[in-house]
RNA sequence: GCCGACGUAGCUCAGGGGUAGAGCAACUGAUUCGUAAUCAGUAGGUCCGCGGUUCAAUUCCGCGCGUCGGCACCA
């Protein structure tokens, strides 16, 4: 007798074992159909899976939300069948469903193009149609390592090699011809999972994400319910490509790239505004938090990178110089040059907290393959500083620069705030047990601030655990912005340390942090998270006034000077251009206000304001209008 | 760095073995106009670079550089 326990609390009974199906069909044939696959005491099962003992039983359809996952990973076999039969030959390696889709990586002699794509796709939605069974089947790990090599897929055999004896080894019949290792669960058949999809591009990956294997051909797609949306979907990475900051920098004229100066930013006048503004902004809250601004030198000797275990590490990808006798580096990050600064004179514990910051522009020589926009660039300024301070502070440091963080992403737009926390790196400097002291001081100090976060193991510094936060670019890739790393090694490499109350010396500890990051790459993020309609305070043209005929030029030119005169960032168009162009062209340029005068206003001393995509003008008096702009462009966290 | 695609005017792109074309932008002139494109004219190119094949290469081939999409890397 078994008993299945259903998502309204009702109760089926049968005299011998189910399947999710025969439950489905026994509740009707509307469900038979739709069924996808089941959640058994809430972990995703075939449909197919025999139920021997009384379980809480939900039918999985295209409407659950999971259901995507199963389609998508079911969508990676469909590829990887399609692809078999199209190009025999080829090898299987793994295959996913990861975020709005799926991959499969393909070893091939002959790499895909993207001419392939379609043809592939078409191949995929052939088996959709054919309604090929899926069924699992459980195999001797030795057997089934004896069948992929027979048949050439050594990939496939590698994998299962590496799986812990005595595991069982799930394979997915897909048809009566084709096979993959897989842990499931899957469709009940290929029919099941409709043709929203969509193959997008053609990759090189590294097998098991290691650069010393082999490259394998990957391939993306996307893979949704329903037409609808896919073409959601579709439309929506189409909107979100229009506001990548690399063509909002140029349309906007806020920045280029050249290849004399690979992976430098050229800043134009517009675009360093924006820099300086939000500079000047952040400046204001680190003055607010106690910090202290320094600047430290570009070039120095290589011996205080070894010292401070750089130099090891990092050497291919630090710019060198020789000069007389000596190497100097291009110093690639603000570190050792703080402990300078903090060596000199001995520090009480008096002094400490000490938040040494600097905007300090580093170079690091980047991977080509990295380099991206304003991303990832081989020259940039970080928002750096660097906090001395002694174990016990570590814990209430921790907590106000989360909340100076806070404060700052909020006044910048962003509210949700992902974070990661990287522990110990294989490859590492100090011992254990500072490590454990490092981890445990950062993760306590997290928790205490009230911050989720989700583990990244082995991504640490070398010389420390690190918090890492985490902001999505237009077309959803991910780039680490704002940090925060306990540091108990460099201290004691560089021989820092204060008098304790004691009289005694101690080692101080260093807590390593950026809100930005780089302030390029943070630029790039805003660009591309206000598709370039900064709020008015950021904005680097704050407003344009636009005259309708030549009468209103000396008026025009008037106004535009009370603006200024307020701290308004403010140009004229005076051209001899009907109103409707002028309009259209600065909203184009995304100018958040234009003040239209014509004879009007120059005869009533008013002004005509139009909001950036608004459809309707205000009529103020220029007194007026000056105060609310100059108050609307308030920067924040001023008075 | 690795795999792949791409590289023609400021931008978006077309073309093609016989030294190049459109739209927008730019420039000049006319127009003085009330809230998202006024009209007319002009100018603009080592077709990424270097080699090779050819009577002839921007076009075909090779190499290099760069960009883009991923992977790897990211102090």
């Amino acid at each position: 007798m078994v008993a299945i326990t259903l998502p309204d609390g009702s109760v089926r009974r049968y005299d011998k074992p189910v399947t999710g199906a025969d439950v489905a069909a026994d509740i009707g044939p509307g469900l038979a159909k739709a069924a996808l696959a089941v959640k058994v005491n809430g972990d995703m099962k075939d449909l197919l899976l025999p139920l021997t003992e009384d379980v809480k039983l939900a039918i999985v359809t295209k409407k659950d939300p999971d259901a995507l996952e199963l389609l998508r990973h079911d969508a990676a076999h469909v590829l990887a069948e399609a692809v078999q039969e199209l190009f025999p030959g080829t090898q299987v390696t793994i295959g996913p469903a990861i975020e709005n889709g799926f991959y499969y990586d393909f070893a091939r002699n002959e790499p895909f193009t993207l001419d392939d794509l379609p043809k592939i796709e078409a191949k995929m939605k052939e088996i959709v149609d054919r309604d090929e069974p899926i069924r699992r089947e459980v195999w001797d790990r030795n057997d089934a390592i004896a069948h992929f090599k027979s048949i050439g897929e050594l990939y496939k055999a590698e994998l299962i090699s590496g799986f812990p004896e005595h595991e069982p080894i799930s394979i997915y019949r897909q048809g009566d011809k084709w096979l993959d290792l897989c842990r499931g669960p899957h469709l009940a058949s290929t029919g099941k999972l409709g043709k929203a999809f969509k193959l997008t591009k053609v990759a090189g990956a590294y097998w098991r994400g290691d650069s010393n294997n082999a490259m394998l051909t990957r391939i993306y797609g996307t893979a949704w319910a329903d037409e609808k949306q896919l073409a959601e979907y579709l439309t929506q990475i189409e909107e979100a490509e229009k506001r990548d900051h690399r063509r909002l920098g140029r349309e906007m004229d806020l920045f280029h790239l050249q290849e004399e100066a690979q992976g430098a930013v050229f800043w134009h006048p517009k675009g360093w505004t924006l820099y300086r503004t939000l500079q000047n902004y952040i400046r204001r809250r680190l003055e607010g938090a106690g910090y202290v601004e320094v600047n430290t030198p570009m070039l120095m000797d290589k011996v205080l990178w070894e010292k401070s275990g750089h130099w090891e590490k990092f050497r291919e990808g630090m710019f060198i110089s020789e000069s007389e006798e000596r190497t100097l580096a291009v110093k690639p990050m603000n570190c050792p040059g703080h402990v300078q600064i903090y060596n000199q004179g001995i520090k009480s514990y008096r002094d400490l907290p000490l938040r040494i910051a600097e905007f300090g522009c580093c170079h690091r020589n980047e991977p080509s393959g990295a380099l991206h926009g304003l991303m990832r660039v081989r020259a940039f300024v970080q928002d750096d500083a660097h906090i001395f301070c002694t174990e016990d502070q570590v814990k209430s440091e921790t907590k106000a620069f989360i909340d100076l963080l806070r404060v700052v992403y909020a006044d910048l737009g962003f509210t949700e705030i992902r974070v990661k926390f990287s522990d110990r790196p294989v490859k590492r400097a100090g011992s254990d047990e500072t490590w454990d002291k490092a981890e445990a001081a950062l993760r306590d100090a997290t928790d205490a601030a009230g911050l989720e976060w989700t583990l990244n193991p082995g991504e640490g510094a070398f010389y420390g655990p690190k918090l890492e936060f985490v902001l999505r670019d237009a077309i959803g890739r991910d780039w680490q912005c704002g940090t925060l790393q306990a540091d108990f090694v460099l201290p004691e490499r560089l021989e820092a340390n204060y008098i304790g109350e004691d009289g005694a010396k101690h080692r101080p500890v260093m807590l390593h942090r950026a809100i930005f990051g780089s302030m390029e790459r943070f630029i790039g993020i805003l660009v591309e998270n206000y598709a370039g309609k900064f709020p008015l305070w950021l904005t680097p043209l704050q407003a344009v006034v636009c005259t309708i005929t030549e009468e209103a030029n000396d008026y025009a030119a008037e106004v535009a000077a009370t603006l200024r005169a307020n701290g308004l960032r403010v140009e004229t168009d005076l051209r001899n251009e009907k109103i409707n162009y002028k309009v259209r062209e600065h909203s184009l340029a995304k100018v958040p206000v234009l003040v239209v005068v014509g004879k009007k206003e120059a005869e009533t001393r008013g002004v005509a304001l139009r909001r950036l995509g608004g459809a309707n003008q205000e009529i103020l008096a220029l007194d007026e209008a000056t105060d609310r702009l100059a108050k609307e462009a308030a920067v924040p966290g001023t008075f």
